[in-house]
Parts: structure tokens; sequence; C-alpha cells
RNA sequence: GGCCCCAUCGUCUAGAGGCCUAGGACGCCACCCUUUCAAGGUGGAGAUCAGGGGUUCGAAUCCCCUUGGGGCUACCA
């Protein structure tokens, strides 16, 4: 009970405040991520919250990708909103912004009674006409105050005419300053947030510079660590703890994810959807790294590590300053790094889904069961970029016969009819040694045997045989491909290939 | 346009005044290993540390300017 209490006493409490307006964005997954590195590092307390008030966008299959997303990298949040049944987790409850409205509610009315905020009556269509005006006259577009300083007789007259009022938060004057962990000391003056911003919508709900600072005033959140897309906001927000007189968190900015052109991450120009990743077949543990390692750094050379290895090592210090652009071939190696590490069983596990997903779109015959999958696990770990390229690898195992290319039949140094020669003196040697024999050892003694003999090329023998069989030039090595293929159908395709072959030869 | 942030090999980065004629990794190229493909091993090309001024005995590291890039500038988050 006191370690608990030891490795829980840390009064750090951060959070994840993803929107649920589209699916997990690789961006998001490395904001929470480090996150919950800097919760788990200084054993404090990780938050999620679901920020949920852009209604017209929100959408519960959104969320559930997110959060399922989350759990897939093995990110758990210590408090956090009720999902699927399962209560809500934390004294803070509840975690959804849109079940939060009465809090918002008070907040607001505080802010109203002391005049820090007040009701706007300007439509729509009129705030972007004056937009268009300050854009055509060459100014920065703001907020011109009209509604700032109403006379209760003029309030009356909107009010009568039945316009919805939204709440305009008072920015004052004067220069806001915070020391942000990443950044430094960032000093902005209030002129250039635009004029009074809007806190509360026409339609009562309630704007997310608001919400994020009631909720984590209300969570008691110590550290604000996001992206950095949020850092010219940060005045607007301390400014809305300060009239509601809440203590200010610390700030920490992180650098951005880039495209290829060093522009924002964004789904026109990248891959950001985590999901897409998982369909792909990259696994938790590599896309855990990389992130992690996109934009910070261990400040040694070690480069694998694991969740716990990272949560070890995490600190502020070594986080980038400048934007890092996503590069997919180092997540590819790193990929193939951590599927090297994956232990039998687990592979298999993972695996499945991929070799189903050939089975249902046709690629092979049937889904492979475990102990099939298990067998070739030693012939594809370390030949895996990614899961999802277990297709191509084992394909000639799961189908009748594999569709044979004349043109690659034909070894490289060889003609027709060697390779003809080739086909039909395998398939006799493999035959004449039996199938007691067909083993690796037994199959390489006896088809070495035959190269020699003919005086061919061990290789140019094994090449022949091996798109015989399988039907491509890349496969794994030979003698186990033939194992795993089995006896029978190993001479059934040679000789089906010879077929092939000869047919090809006489059409020509 | 305004405000803010940033700037080391193509990419991710090490580097917090002398250890840097700048290290590692991905990618690329060669060679080795080898029945193909991978993996692994060895080696190589690749950054005058954006440019220019300072400060200092000494700067990739500190300061200033310029340039370049990015973000923000909604009754989105």
């Amino acid at each position: 009970m006191s370690a608990t209490i030891t490795a829980m006493s840390s009064d750090v409490r951060v959070r994840m405040a993803p929107s649920p307006t589209g699916p997990l964005h690789i961006g998001t997954a490395r904001t929470a991520l480090f996150n919950y590195l800097f919760a788990r590092h200084a054993g404090g307390t990780f938050i999620l919250r679901l920020e949920d008030t852009d209604v017209a966008r929100s959408t519960l299959p959104y969320e559930k990708d997110i959060l399922d997303g989350l759990h897939w990298l093995g990110i758990t949040w210590d408090e956090g909103p009720a999902v699927a049944g399962e209560e809500a987790r934390g004294p803070h409850a509840p975690y959804r912004q849109m079940e939060r409205l009465p809090l918002y509610a008070a907040a607001a009315d505080r802010l109203r009674a002391a005049d820090r905020a007040y009701a706007c009556y300007c439509t729509l269509e009129e705030l972007e006409q004056e937009r268009h005006r300050q854009e055509a006259a060459h100014l920065p577009p703001r907020y011109n105050g009209r509604c700032s300083h109403l006379t209760p007789a003029e309030r009356a007259a909107f009010e009568a005419e039945g316009r919805p009022a939204a709440l305009r938060f008072r920015v004052g004057e004067g220069v806001v300053g915070f020391d942000d962990m990443i950044k430094g000391r960032v000093e902005i003056d209030v002129v250039n947030l635009g004029g009074d911003f809007v806190i509360v919508r026409g339609d009562g709900t309630p704007l997310y510079h608001f919400t994020v600072v009631v909720d984590d005033a209300a969570m008691e959140i110590s550290h604000v660590i996001r992206g950095e897309d949020h850092l010219s906001n940060t005045p607007k927000h301390i400014l809305l703890f300060r009239a509601l007189g809440y203590p200010e968190p610390r700030f920490g900015h992180l650098p951005l994810i880039l495209n290829a052109d060093r522009t924002k991450m964004s789904k026109r120009k990248s891959q950001t959807a985590v999901g897409d990743y998982i369909a792909q077949g990259f696994i938790r543990e590599a896309l855990v790294n990389y992130l992690a390692l996109l934009g910070w750094s261990t400040g040694t050379e070690e480069e694998i590590l694991s969740l716990e290895e990272l949560a070890g090592r995490f600190d502020i210090e070594h986080i980038q300053k400048g934007g890092a652009i996503f590069d997919r071939e180092r997540l590819e190696w790193l990929n193939g790094q951590w599927i090297r590490r994956l232990g039998s069983d687990e592979l298999v596990e993972r695996l499945r889904p991929f070799l189903a997903a050939e089975a249902d779109t046709g690629h092979i015959d049937r889904v492979p069961t475990d102990d099939e999958i298990a067998a070739v696990v030693p012939l594809v770990q370390e030949r895996l970029p990614t899961l999802g390229a277990i297709g191509d690898l084992v394909d000639f195992l799961f189908i009748d016969q594999p569709a044979l290319d004349p043109a690659i039949l034909v070894p490289k140094r060889w003609d027709a009819e060697t390779t003809l020669a080739g086909l039909a003196t395998a398939r006799g040697t493999i035959e004449a040694n039996g199938e007691l024999a067909f083993d690796h050892d037994g199959l390489e003694v006896a088809l070495r045997g035959l190269a020699e003999a003919r005086g061919w090329k061990a290789g140019d023998l094994f090449m022949a045989i091996r798109v015989a069989v399988t039907g491509r030039t890349a496969t794994p090595p030979l003698f186990e491909t033939l194992v795993a293929l089995g006896y029978r159908r190993t001479l059934e395709r040679l000789a089906q290939a010879h077929r092939v072959l000869s047919a090809v030869g006489a059409g020509t």
C-alpha cells in the first residue's frame, strides 16, 4: 500500500484531451504519448478527457477509434470517461465535456457577473463582413468591440429582435508572458489576440478556449503539454485562468509533426490515421518507439526502446524545439526491428488477422491454422517489414496452385531447355530420394548432388525450383520452403511448372 | 498583412564554449556472408552546423541582424 502511495504521490497531473471529430491522428497519438511518458516518469497521473463540444463534427465512432487506438498503443489513463458500460474513473467525472455543461455555465455566469465577459449580439454575417472590411484595408482581423459597451436600451432592442447572444471575454490590455517548458519565455501583447473572443456560442454551448481552462482548473492539471499549434492561443487561456481566479498550470508546447514539405502534418499530404498504420501491419512497439523519438531523444545513442524504457528515460529537456518530418522509412525499419523481437506465439497472434484478411480478399484460399502459422514464423520473422507483408511471403502455401509466369520460370543464366531439364531431374531426384528423406538436409544433399552431376550452378537449379513451386523469385530459404509445402505438393508443382514451360516452348 | 515559434548530413537526431578536422540512426552506394529475398557484418558518399556581424584566447554551442521555414490569427479543436 505504501508503495502505491509513493508511486502516485507526485502531484504531476497531465491530460490528453482529444476531440472526437476524426479518427485518431498520428499527432494526437504522439501528444498523448508524451503526456503519458511525462506522467509515468514522474509517478504522476494521466487523465483522458473528451472534448466533444463541437457537436456538429463529433461522433461516437470517432470517439471509439481514438480510445481503441490509444489502448492499442498501450497508453492507459488513470482517470477518464465512462465507455462501453464501464464507469468513469477518477474524482473529477464526468470526463466528457458535453456532460460538464453546468460547470461551464457557472464559470460563464461568474465572468458575466464580474463584467469580464459580455453578451454579444453580432450575427455571424456581420462578423464576417467586418472581417472582409478589415482584410480589404490590410488590417489584422479582430473583433471591433461593438457589443462591449452596450447600453441597457441597446441590449433590450437586440433581445427584442430575438437575436441570440454569444458571450465574449474581455481581453483587456497588457502583455501576457509565460515560461514554456519547451520553448522558454514567451510574451504576447493582448492586442494581438484579435479582440474580445467568444467563449460561449449563441446557442449556449461553450467553446474550446473556455472549456479547456475550466476543465484543466477543475481537474487540477499541473502541466499542459500539447502541440505547438496552441502556443499562440495560450495567452487567451492564461487570461481566463486569471479571470476565473485559478492557478495557472505550466505549459509545454511540442514541436509539430510535419509533412514532407515541412507543413503541419495533414491527411491531405500524409497518412495521418493511426488506424491505417495498424491496418498495414505496424506494431504498437514500433509506432510508440518511433513517435517517442520524433522530437525527443534520450541524449544517448539508444534507439530501440520499449514503452517502459521510454517512460524511464523521458525528460522535457531533450524535446526538440523544431518540427520533425514524419519518415515512414524509418518507421518501417523500426517495425522490422520490433517484429524480430516478438516471441513466436506472439507473432502468430499478430499475424492471424492479416492472414484472415488475405483469405477475405481471396489472395489465399483459406485461413491457416495457428499451427500452420507457427510453422511458418521462423521463415518469415526476419523478412517482415510489416505484418501486412505476410501475404506475399507465404501465399503459395495456402493456395491450390500459384500463377506461374514463364518469363521468370527460367533462371537468368539458363535457357528454357535447361530449365525443363532442371525441373524434371529435380522432380526425379526428390522422388527417388523418397518421402522419408524429405527434410532440409536430405533435400540439400540430393539437390546439390544433382547440380554437381549435371554441371549446373546450384543457385540456378534452386532458383528454377523456387519459382516453380512458389511462383516468386524472392522467398524464404528453399529447403525450408519445400518442407513447408510438403512432399506431394512439391512434386506436383514441379510437374506443373514443367508443363507450363514446355507448353510455352511448343507454342513459340 | 500582424503576432508568435523554429533553423546541425535528404530524413530523425547527438551536441548545453575547448573532447567537433561535428557522432549515431534511417535511407543510399560498395564489399563480405549467401540458393533468392531478407537479416547481419565491414566500408563509403552525405552537414564549411542557413547567411552575416559581434562577445571570447577559443562558438554548432552566447548575443544581434538578415534570410528561410512553420504555426496562429473562427460563435473548429
